[in-house]
DNA sequence: CTGAAAGCGCTTACAG
DNA sequence: CTGAAAGCGCTTACAG
């Protein structure tokens, strides 16, 4: 079956092919006879306009593009999951572009720009600043507007969607702390999300605030890795609370403590920083900050549909509200 | 800054745009030294051809259209990460086109098709067999190439990657019994998926094989609802062995069970089908049939590039290999 | 309200 | 090996 061009609808409605294009975008300059008339063609045949031709001729392809490091993190596909609810509501297509470690992320963005997309959405947060300054400073070039989908960059005002995360790790630390716990663990990941940075500082802070010393360490994200380290890192340190910047950590380190004969909470109170279902799914149950991951993708979705309507905003950068989600693994 | 088209290239490099053109898709029809020339322009330019309009005059817009359901299904993220891999590859574009439970099918895939898409990828295999059909001709209407990813669809001659869940399940049973299980249970899920009638059918024979009866059951993917369930079930159940179609049910079962004091393989055995990062996170860890996920994604992909180039295919239904992973929720 | 025509930025026979 | 020209399927001023 060939395809149904405009022609061929303006062909068996018998009018000229430029009624056909403004029945389907600007209905309300067309006489409502010949809109029907045209309407009822265009059902018949099952006409649907070529995406890309519209692009060409439009210069708007209502598309988004969707720069990505890694879609195997639980956080990528919730956030992608909020994304693509709001823009099917939008009616925007999604194009995927991904970014691996060492790939030119040059190249990555140009390729982005020569797809021709209307609205960019920066999903994550891996890179260091100088190339995120570059990959902003291609996008703007290409007059290409971009929101930051939880990863916050404060070097430049760029539109972002996120939660403060700073705050989040500062509240939860805070109540480990007047608790009377001292010896509290933050657990963070070899790669350098910004996000963690924030969590990082928002930990330190809460123990510097205490003047207690804080106690940072990196581990692998890898759970068979993680899991020797852990089993050694307890032999030689006396935990009395272990926050990890991703729940699958807090979890991982818990078996660990459990294993070795640990109480949990008892002997030592477990928090994670995400909420993800692996926080239901461990034995006892994982207290958490709970991130609205879906949300960010949702609402910077939904923010980047205004940049590309030029519509008014209000906020160019959005921090959604986090809460403490308390469970079986911290005490009262 | 306007973005450098084809035309600016040919006005510096002082020739024709057709040459231009020519370099970037038949670089060995040009004089090498004009060759050389047109490059290095296109280099200092920094151009990039247009896509779209590449897309329209070529009729191949080198990109491909992902269908699924469900992003935030931990099985579908590592379907995307394999397709993404091999896709940079071969240097395809990805589009995202997500079909929620309501929506219109029908509809979706007109999208797709009016998207241009030169191939498309069906994730996951949610669709009832009459909507299954609706789609695939639908597709073939358009003359797309399609590959089923995850999903079996034995009615028509369909490409499609999967692996064969109904042996696999077939062994992981055979096994169990093989010790001298008899109350041997099987859960699936409330909805659909056609991946999980071919494991109920391996489960099924694998039972009827040894002379014993079949106990299959749905229950909820949501972990708050299948622990309230399960609570309840072990009460009135005598389950030697537990099968869950998915690793994060298993593991819920599991907590279930060991909360009420039995042990975990002593008094029952539990295995999921899936082995993703729960299957780790579980303490004891959970044994597994090992899904080949990222795989499927990948195989797919790379079998979907073949037919859009129109290479010889040597099987267009293709069964990953599987394997079972003992861990510590199996005895001996 | 409607149509004829130009143009979006490319590719691709067709001549030469 | 290279260029002039038509065409991909639309949109959008411009007349009328």
């Amino acid at each position: 079956m060939a395809n149904t061009t405009i022609y061929d609808v303006a062909g068996a409605a018998k009018v000229s092919l430029a009624t056909v294009s403004r029945v389907m975008n600007n209905p309300e300059k067309v006489n409502p006879e010949t809109r029907e008339k045209v309407l009822k063609v265009i059902k018949e045949l099952g006409y649907r306009p070529n995406a890309i031709a519209r692009g060409l001729a439009s210069r708007k392809t209502t598309t988004v593009g969707i720069v990505m490091a890694d879609v195997s993190r639980a956080a990528t596909a919730q956030l992608l999951g909020g994304i693509i609810d709001i823009s099917k509501k939008y009616d925007y297509a999604i194009k995927l572009f991904s970014m691996a470690e060492n790939d030119d992320i040059k190249e990555t963005i140009r390729a982005v720009v020569a797809e021709q997309v209307d609205g960019i959405l920066f999903l994550n947060d891996e890179l260091e600043p100088s190339q995120m300054e570059m990959c902003m400073s291609l996008i703007q070039d290409a007059q290409i507007p971009v929101v930051l989908c939880n990863a916050m960059y404060d070097e430049k005002d760029i539109p972002a969607v996120g939660i403060d995360y700073e705050n989040a790790t500062y509240d939860i630390t805070k109540e480990l702390i007047d608790k009377g716990k001292k010896n509290i663990y933050l657990a963070t990941t070899v790669r350098r999300y910004s996000v963690n940075f924030h969590k990082i500082a928002g930990y330190t802070k809460a123990m510097q605030d205490a003047g207690l010393e804080p106690l940072v360490f990196r581990t692998s994200g890898d759970v068979s890795i993680n899991t020797l380290h852990f089993q050694e890192f307890i032999k030689h340190n006396n935990i009395e609370a272990f926050i990890a910047v991703r729940d699958s950590i807090a979890v991982s380190f818990m078996n660990v403590m459990i294993k070795a004969g640990y109480k949990i909470p008892e002997d030592c109170e477990v928090v994670g920083l995400q909420n993800t279902k692996y926080a239901i799914l461990s034995r006892p149950n994982l207290t958490c900050v709970d991130t609205p991951v879906y949300d960010i993708g949702a609402v910077s979705m939904r923010l980047l549909t205004k940049f590309m309507k030029h519509e008014d905003i209000q906020e160019s950068k959005v921090l959604l509200p986090y809460r403490i989600v308390e469970r079986e693994t911290t005490k009262e």
